[in-house]
DNA sequence: TTAGTTTGTGCAATCGTTTGCACAAACTAA
DNA sequence: TTAGTTTGTGCAAACGATTGCACAAACTAA
């Protein structure tokens, strides 16, 4: 019925008192009375009274929204990300606005634009596969908007962000295929200009020249690794090495194209084929057999960009000196890559 | 550089113009000449003005916001209903912004809270497993805010939604799992005081009837479909019924659940026992065999809901009679139900 | 020439809060 | 008593845009 909300002058009118009194009583300032704030709590609990947040961001310059960019929403990964994001965010009060960019640079520039817009007190971004131009990245720090990278960044000494260490998932994910005698470790990669693609890539070249092997560029194909990409890769590789007897895939879905492929061909995972894959999706557990892979940690990086960027939001003015946060990723050795029985535990 | 945003008074000031001057030339208002729009919008492009939409949203009683509330976002259901959300909402000029109820009331409860106090100008809800009580939800309907439910609904012809046909994707699932042979079929069904749980398990019960079957209490189990419920109801069912021969979850992650435990007890799939889910979740083409399963038309039900919801938005106060659109779904059979060879495609 | 219309612009209130400053009343200390 | 402090409240100006109304200038019609 009350289509109309009370304001807080409403309040003020109704209690006699002035609409900076109620305002201070509201936000339980100390110099009101304690008589004066009881009476204004009690009047805004029977009017339903609730304030107008676009009424105080507008005034405060602060919308207390952060904005998330991301690549995509389907999958294990950037799901958990949000779910941190949005834990830790709204428990400091702050509501989360989160757009994909569906891998696409001109809609993640949208997307920044939008959130610019709507006057978002800081942004939280993992990069779209298509973005090579920062452009509009450097419009928000420009502007002075809290910024901060996630998983997918812009490498730049500027910029806060939140990574894994890609790195050493590859090289741990590597050393554990070589470690189960593999003698022919073929990589699906990534785009190399992204940083995880890159590094994970290093990982796999380290882990080789640790062990003694060469770095076949015959045992190297790079997509953007898609289930089909996977597939597709996964039989040109076969064509040209027939004898390789074990996959590190920059990712998971291109892992399970990969492991279709084999199957296809007949070969035995992990007797003749061992995998091991990247971000832990939940299908791993769901495959025959299950598929080793690299956990992320997810949720935490979601957390932790959170973290960088309220601080930077709470340091208003004063420039914070950028910070760069790797969190360690765990090798989850599953049956895809699992020859000799061992003490690692199979999850 | 400029750290303090163009507004649109120092557009003002510079042309000594007048702010609603500025302000009309801006929105390219038929009263003002073509020559001095000319100059607002060339000193506007040189200066990066961008308008503050908080302000006008302040002024205008109208964020161009729109509220999303979901049980989660992991999973491939809710994220591909969120893309097409984001898609129609965002060609319509309107942010959203999504929380996740973790399935619980209370949750479900603080994120409807927040998008009220953030002025979103409608939401979208899809219910929490664990909501009884719909006050929070009346309280959106007493403010006058538009409200569409979309898949897990408040059942009341008050209020606009967009749902599947659930009970004919659970008839047209069981019938065919009738066709494929089989004679016992057990159901993983999902609180009952869910509209898609009691829809899907009516789907069930009338498929049955219709083959001149009965129904067997000892042949249906009831949970909350996690991947662990559905391992847990099929020994159980198991238990009491050795000889079942097909299986139909009323969620896809129960029915894998089902499946393992199936395997576990060495019957083949679907042979001994046929199975079919509900969702067409990513993973169902990736076990062996692939799981059968009723789509679920997600995207269309995202963009669906926010046609409703735009047009109670635009309408305004006048009342718009509370609309519901029924999807129909599309049973996708795979392995794990097809036993006899037939002119389905698998995916 | 006069009255009426069109065209282009500005004034000022408004949306709901926040906050620096002023000020009266009550209290304290000497 | 006097001066100084504390306590509680109100005034009014922001924040940045929108919009009803007023009004001057230019134009039109008779």
């Amino acid at each position: 019925m009350t289509i109309h909300r009370a304001s807080i002058s409403d309040l003020a009118a109704q209690l006699n008192l002035s609409v900076s009194t109620v305002s201070r009583a509201l936000s339980n300032n100390s110099r009101i009375s304690e008589a004066t704030k009881q009476r204004v709590w009690e009047l805004a609990r029977q009017l339903h009274y609730q304030p107008n947040h676009l009424a105080a961001a507008l005034r405060k310059g602060r919308s207390n929204t952060i904005g998330v960019v991301i690549p995509h929403i389907d999958g294990q990964f950037f799901a958990l990300v949000v779910k941190g994001i949005e834990t830790l965010a709204n428990q400091a009060g702050f509501n989360v606005m989160i757009c994909q960019s569906n891998e696409n640079v001109a809609q993640e520039q949208k997307n920044i634009e939008a959130l610019l817009n709507a006057q978002v007190d800081g942004i939280l971004v993992s990069l779209s596969l298509s973005t090579h131009d920062f452009q509009h990245l450097e419009e928000v720090r420009r502007r002075g908007i809290p910024l901060v990278f996630f998983d997918r960044i812009m490498e730049s000494e500027q910029v806060s962000a939140v990574v894994l260490d890609d790195y050493q998932g590859g090289y741990d994910a590597v050393c554990h295929l070589l470690e189960q005698g593999c003698q022919q470790i073929a990589h699906l990669g990534g785009p190399q200009h992204l940083n995880i693609c890159k590094n994970r890539y290093q990982g796999y070249v380290n882990a080789l020249r640790k062990y003694g092997q060469a770095v076949n560029p015959d045992l190297i194909h790079f997509s953007d690794l898609s289930m089909q990409d996977g597939r597709d890769g996964m039989a040109m590789l076969l064509k040209k090495v027939p004898h390789l007897d074990g996959v590190f895939a920059c990712n998971d879905l291109a892992l399970v194209g990969a492991m279709q492929m084999v199957k296809r061909q007949g070969l035995r995972i992990p007797q003749d084929v061992a995998l091991a894959g990247f971000s832990n999706e939940l299908f791993d557990s769901l495959t025959e057999p299950m598929l080793t892979s690299v956990d992320q940690r997810c949720e935490e990086m979601g957390r932790t960009a959170v973290e960088l960027l309220l601080e930077m939001i709470t340091a208003g003015k004063h420039p914070v000196t950028p910070r760069h946060v790797v969190l360690q990723p765990t090798l989850l050795i599953r049956g895809s890559s699992q020859r000799v029985p061992a003490g690692s535990i199979a999850v």
